[in-house]
DNA sequence: TTAAAAGCGGTATACCCAGG
DNA sequence: CCTGGGTATACCGCTTTTAA
């Protein structure tokens, strides 16, 4: 990062020095500082930030000087060119910076999951699973659409339908435009079902939401982080059961 | 070009705690 | 003890990316 300054307005020499030192690197930030920009010289930064891929990035900013009260002076910095992508960029930063923040729980939920993909490493799976996110649930793809094996990891019971204990679920989950005539057609085939996964399931229609969920859950202590094994493995058991089970009638349910 | 998979973000709700 | 307002999170569905 190169920092040009400039007591007085923009003029050709600076400009030509930012440039010589641009050239023959790589990559470069350039923040050029001047009390004031003339119109020529803020169009050419514009111009550069265009023609220039994202490792080159020029900044144009004018400085102030503000005094508030009885208080030392305290520059001011206005931008009058910068990257495009910028603040595009900017607002990512932000929310990866937020994403580092993460909340105790989020933290645990994140440690889980990344511990579920070791474990499914070690001991292999039908199904490919995805980048750990710090939330409760994890999608499997199943192989079409609307439907999906979902992994639960929650800090919440919805058994007891209190957060004092946590739970384990593994779901067929079933979404989109047809999730209702796609689960009655499910439950139509209830037993048979439940005799060939050889579990009893809860069936989940909340008429107020589109999606359905068909599942087995076991309560567990997320913080107790000396069963993790034993959830993982229970989990990810059920998980591949799921998987080889379900996908065959998923795939072969009418439209 | 399309369906599927992955990722993102909003919203409703339960929880917690301060103040009456 | 009750209320209500702020916050964390469970849940839902949409958008973007990927792959066939």
């Amino acid at each position: 990062m190169l920092v040009e300054n400039q007591l007085k307005r923009t003029d050709h020499t600076h400009l030509g020095q930012l440039l010589t030192y641009a050239s023959g690197l790589q990559a470069v930030t350039i923040v050029w500082i001047s009390r004031h920009f003339t119109d020529e010289h803020r169009a050419a930064l514009d111009w550069l930030n265009e023609i220039t891929d994202d490792k080159f990035r020029f900044f144009g900013l004018e400085i102030e000087v503000w005094r508030i009260g009885e208080s030392g002076a305290a520059p001011k910095f206005n931008i009058v060119s910068k990257p495009n992508d910028w603040f595009c960029n900017v607002a990512k930063g932000a929310s990866q910076l937020r994403g580092t923040e993460l909340t105790e729980t989020k933290k645990i939920q994140m440690d889980f999951w990344t511990a579920f993909n070791s474990h499914l490493d070690e001991h292999g799976a039908l199904f490919k699973f995805g980048k750990p996110q710090p939330q409760y649930w994890m999608n499997i793809s199943i192989g079409r659409s609307g439907f999906a094996i979902e992994a639960i990891a929650s800090f919440w019971d919805s058994v007891k339908n209190s957060g004092e204990s946590h739970e384990l679920r593994a779901e067929l989950y079933i979404s989109g435009i047809n999730a209702k005539a796609h689960y009655q057609a499910l439950e139509l085939q209830r037993e048979d079902i439940e005799k060939g996964l050889n579990r009893q399931l809860t069936w989940h229609n909340p008429e107020n939401a589109r999606a359905c969920h068909l599942y087995t859950q076991k309560a567990v202590d997320l913080n107790d982080r000396g069963r993790w094994e034993e959830y993982l493995s229970w989990l990810a058991t059920e998980l591949n059961e799921f998987y080889r089970y379900f996908r065959p009638i998923v795939l072969n349910l009418e439209p």
